[in-house]
DNA sequence: ACCCGAATAT
DNA sequence: AATATTCGGG
């Protein structure tokens, strides 16, 4: 079976010594021609190619796989993929345990994961508990297990080198701006239509109620007519399948409150490890291990672009459970890039813990104005159970 | 039986 | 690189 439908390729295939080829995605006929040919070559009728002769002779192939080969390639044509029939409709609908849509971790999911770990604490976090947490319909276990493990070796990696990459913040002085910028754009296509839809109409601007249970709407919905996810599931075929919801807010950059000097273009939910978003696990992992480490992370400061351009006071440290310990100045860089509060405080904490609408500040790159902190002056931590009563995902602006 | 997570596959 | 699946082990 292969996904190449080159008939070079299923030529030399058959050529090589295989009996018989399948293009992929398999469908009902295909498996019929199978037992076609392997009954045909229980019979006697070996389909199989023939000896290689002594002599510097091709390999020559029998016409039944010859044939089949060509009725291969006309049915599923060269160049455009094959066409498909009613019958594989019927085994897509039928048969959808076979090609399982491939769930795209969206910042807003993302986002919920990471809010899933805060609650339960990096060490007990593990596949089912923050699958309970995040109470995702249509999202399983595995899901998570494969983001989580690629999460951790994410959290690995800023372990050890002290957290964010001296080529991001220093190689290039122009890409690092722009990275994160291109990036918001992918993000607002993905999910602004949504969210405008959803906001202007009847809204006017105003704020769209959390979700009640705060639970994410369902994640499957196949022949999806009205999008009404957070996340994006790519089909097997790599079309795009779904996504946004009102509650995914964050990461579309729409929806901070323009709450004293808040820079809207800050909010951006970008790819959120690759925006050490995680940076504020990474230092909850840290202490697992003691205090050493502690220093090497971060200790940037709060990160400053263009869109603000005074006010770059904001320095406010929390504790792991959300107590505000202190607050102060704090020095701001432009590169977009650095992180969160220094090593003292926990950097990315107060964002997501608190306020519902700057949830990608978790990346750090949120700049919250001195009035909005100080409304927000103290940062609730109370979650309990494992259904925080509004993730700020879920509350949009 | 359940489920974790490293390894591996797609 | 991102996700999915496998598989040995607790």
């Amino acid at each position: 079976m292969s996904s190449d439908d080159s008939e070079n390729v299923i030529l030399r295939s058959l050529e090589g010594g295989a009996a018989f080829y399948i293009v992929k995605p398999v469908n009902k006929d295909d498996i019929k021609s199978v037992w076609h040919y392997a009954v045909a070559t229980k019979t006697g009728k070996s389909l199989s190619i023939k000896e290689i002769g002594g002599s510097g002779e091709p390999f020559s192939i029998n016409e039944d796989v010859s044939s089949a080969i060509n009725n291969e390639i006309r049915k599923y044509g060269t160049k455009e993929g094959r066409q498909r029939t009613e019958e594989d409709k019927e085994v897509e609908i039928h048969q959808p345990a076979t090609k399982k849509q491939k769930l795209i971790w969206t910042n807003a999911l993302h986002n919920r994961f990471l809010q899933a770990i805060h609650h339960i604490g990096l060490d007990k976090a593990v596949p089912k508990r923050i699958l309970e947490c995040m109470s995702v319909r249509g999202l399983a276990r595995e899901h998570i297990a494969s983001h989580l493990q690629k999460y951790r070796i994410f959290l690995r990696k800023v372990a050890e080198r002290g957290g964010i990459s001296s080529r991001r913040l220093s190689g290039r002085s122009l890409g690092s701006n722009l990275a994160p910028f291109s990036m918001l754009k992918n993000v607002q296509r993905e999910y602004s239509p949504v969210t405008r839809a959803s906001i202007q109409p009847g809204l006017g601007g105003s704020t769209i109620p959390a979700l009640g249970g705060s639970s994410f709407r369902g994640l499957l919905s196949p022949n999806q007519q009205a999008p009404s996810n957070n996340y994006l599931f790519r089909s097997p075929h790599s079309q795009s399948l779904l996504f946004g919801n009102a509650n995914s807010a964050n990461g579309a950059g729409a929806n901070l409150p323009s709450h004293g000097g808040v820079p809207h273009g800050l909010t951006h939910g970008t790819s959120p490890m690759q925006m050490y978003q995680p940076q504020n696990q990474a230092r909850s992992y840290l202490q697992n291990f003691g205090g050493p480490l502690l220093n090497r992370v971060g200790a940037v400061g709060i990160t400053n672009n263009s869109l603000n351009t005074n006010n770059n006071y904001a320095g406010i440290r929390v504790t792991t459970d959300g107590h505000l310990i202190r607050s102060g100045q704090m020095q701001l860089n432009n590169n977009g890039l650095s992180n969160g509060f220094s090593n003292g405080g926990h950097p990315g904490w107060m964002n997501w813990a608190s306020n519902g609408n700057m949830n990608a500040a978790c990346m750090g790159f949120n700049i919250a104005s001195p009035s909005y902190m100080d409304q927000r002056g103290s940062f609730s931590s109370g979650f309990v159970g494992c259904k925080p009563p509004v993730l700020p995902t879920t509350t949009i602006h």
